[in-house]
DNA sequence: TGGTTGTCGAGACTGCTAGTCTTGTCAAGG
DNA sequence: CCTTGACAAGACTAGCAGTCTCGACAACCA
């Protein structure tokens, strides 16, 4: 059952042309409901874990109805997530490698520390620590914001302000692994200052010589 | 009852002299044991979490052992990890940053990545992910090493080799940053290449100008 | 020697949660 | 009106952390 997986065919009767459709049709409400639910929760919790049963709840929903859309409870939270994220991650294109690299950096910052963003990405890390299936998810979901990165430096290494030989995936590597470090242990702050540092090293680090 | 906390006074009767002690000794064998199951089923471990029930019955104990030596799951399994990690965290010191940076940094995937460690160690976070207690104990544990960076970095600095206003804190989470993103993603290597690159990068992106 | 104390292995038990199954209801069609 | 499938409610299963209980046993003391 794998139906749930694309929700877009649910909003009209298109899809089902190929099958005269019988029986009740899905409540686009009731599926509204357990995401803002979930995204709610997600954003109250104080580091206890959201539960399923919390979000049908407050959703006002049965369980069921719960896994009618979703396939585990980690997927709920990651769309409940994702939903509200922005999808454009176009990275800003100034010509100028350290500014675009700063505004990117402090973007990212900026966008994860959004009051209810926060606390529900810190939880869904969390859970993706236990679900695999969750993990995967995740992983899409950065891969996408990884790859503007990327864009980023490989139009900076082409116009010359990086060596040739500069190592691109580490440099990104360094500037997620910087992002996740501090916003999991919070030891550190994630702030413009902070960016433009860390923009400053890695081009300076990496340029031609 | 926090009497769990201090193990190490449970090796000789030395602690107990204050008082007069009655009752059955504690079995260090059983502590041991315990110890190695741990490591053994954490090493072996493919993702699925490594259950208490589990660790007694590997070591042949009860499980109510396992709780009079440890306050909870997570306690154990560090206990396990650290047993067999060396202590001695002490930096190289050559008098050049980028080669003692190198060195380091080698140091620190190397030893992560020995067969049994690897797994162990992934595990180990994974139970963090969800367990405070066990997060705090992660977190002394990493700051013993994080330490000896920054003290390298600080040699440095002080030999002149980085710029006096650059951000020491910030270089030190590039390091563990990048190594942490990479040991739980798994995308790119941890090898002595990656680490040569990592130090000459980070070297010259916050020399003195 | 016999009493006291505290550990031992074994395993029952509580409490919590993910995910499934059941039931009775209701809406959308044929 | 009858079939189909979504719906809310909630019972149920299975797995795990952590606690509690039990009878056995070891170390020490008087």
């Amino acid at each position: 059952m794998s139906e749930t997986a694309n929700v877009e065919t649910a909003n009209a009767g298109a899809a089902n042309a190929t099958r005269p459709h019988t029986g009740r049709r899905r409540n686009e409400a009731a599926h509204r409901a357990i995401l803002d639910a979930a995204l709610r929760l997600l954003a109250e919790s104080d580091g206890t874990p959201v539960t399923v049963d919390a979000i049908a709840r407050a959703a006002g929903v049965g369980k069921q109805t719960v896994y009618r859309w979703w396939p585990s409870k980690g997927a709920v939270l990651l769309d409940a997530l994702t939903d509200r994220a922005d999808r454009d991650v176009q990275g800003p294109d100034t010509g100028d490698l350290r500014t675009d690299l700063h505004a990117f950096i402090t973007t990212t910052f900026d966008a994860a520390q959004r009051d209810t963003t926060a606390s529900a990405l810190r939880t869904v890390v969390r859970e993706a620590a236990r679900d695999p299936h969750l993990a995967d998810l995740m992983r899409d979901f950065t891969a996408t914001r990884r790859a503007a990165l990327r864009d980023l430096l490989t139009k900076g290494r082409e116009r010359g302000e990086l060596a040739g030989d500069a190592d691109l995936d580490l440099i990104a590597d360094q500037v997620y692994g910087v992002f996740w470090y501090r916003f999991l242990l919070g030891h550190g702050a994630l702030d413009t200052d902070t960016a433009e540092r860390l923009a400053d090293s890695l081009t300076r680090g990496n340029a031609a010589r």
